[in-house]
DNA sequence: GCACGGGTTGACCAAATAGTCAAGTCGCGC
DNA sequence: GCGCGACTTGACTATTTGGTCAACCCGTGC
């Protein structure tokens, strides 16, 4: 077991236990034994509890969320139909669990200023993944010419709740009628063929 | 301090700890502080901390959630602008806490069935409530004959995203501009003057 | 072959946790 | 004025929490 393969387990055990159990709800004995690594070992790479999430929320989140965006934008021309596409495709998302990022921002956003701070971060990130996409959908001539930062604000805010709503009833069919519906209410932004 | 003024003074303090900091960072002993109640006489009203917890969401939260649409239905018509002059009024919100509702499905829904129970009644109540407002402004007129239910749940999805968007980047007017795009999707099923 | 140091081990600690309980206090019915 | 029972008090416990630390392992450079 090399050095970035312990490093990698914490941050892996760390990312599952806190998106199952919440921060605070996280324990550490049983993030260490997920990770199949002892305490002291976990202290020789993070300063402590908090530095560990806050590593796993850089390096588990933010990259998949990039990389989830990315590839919309990667596609090429026309963007809205693969954007809708993956909103749509559910085999990746975990509804019991809900969103990772929404899970801590309700936990911890208020309650600590470095959590505070990472999910700002994160979470403009992700509002600004949104508007990249709008943004080449006006380029494409998909939509007309508009707000993009108010379209994706909305757009995130309706796949947020969604999320959310489907983790609270258990009905994953709430999640895709809200999609739906948010593209219903894009399709006024649409370029009438 | 009469029998009802303790108990009512832990359901308060609990409420409010476990608004502030969850359920599972909510300390009993800060709990007891705040009620100014001493732990033997907490555990003569309530068998453990989940059950004082789950009182106190059926007793603040539903309570509270049934007084606030009520009084909407109560103005009598017309009903769409009371309903969004009433999600407009931000005085009585608190982004930095976010949604007590919300928060508790995010932190328990999974972890607890009893939480998940209980959760799935308000949450469910929260959009009859909804419903019940747009289904009297069918009535009355405002609206066309649309699925009235798929409106209400659409627009409990865009109220609980913007109240965790507010949460997460700290502006209000994320949440303001979300009402007043949920109004703009619903002028598509309002009655033309 | 030995010193250096990154990485590991797991016992240990203080604090905090929810929950228990025996001994009370107090008001009300008799 | 006595007894009953609802309510209160706060010390106590068992367990779990995040965090510390001294000893150790072992590969690499010299």
């Amino acid at each position: 077991m090399t050095k970035e393969n312990t490093r990698q387990r914490l941050i892996d055990a760390a990312y599952e236990e806190i998106y199952s159990h919440g921060y605070q709800g996280a324990a550490l004995a049983d993030i260490l034994k997920r990770a199949g690594v002892h305490k002291g070992s976990m202290y020789h790479f993070f300063a402590n509890k908090k530095e560990m999430a806050l590593s796993a929320v850089h390096e588990k989140i933010e990259e998949r969320l990039d990389a989830r965006y990315r590839a919309v934008l990667d596609g090429g021309a026309p963007y809205l139909p693969r954007f809708f596409a993956m909103l749509h495709d559910t085999s990746e998302r975990d509804f019991r669990r809900g969103c990772p990022i929404a899970n801590l921002v309700q936990e911890m956003s208020n309650l600590d200023e470095d959590f505070d701070r990472a999910l700002k971060a994160v979470y403009d990130r992700f509002r600004e993944a949104f508007r990249g996409i709008y943004e080449r959908a006006v380029a494409s001539g998909e939509l007309v010419a508009c707000d993009t930062g108010r379209l994706a604000r909305f757009s995130l805010i309706v796949l947020e709740g969604a999320i959310l709503s489907a983790k609270a009833t258990g009905e994953p069919s709430d999640y895709l009628e809200a999609v739906d519906m948010l593209e219903e209410y894009l399709s006024r932004y649409c370029q009438s063929a």
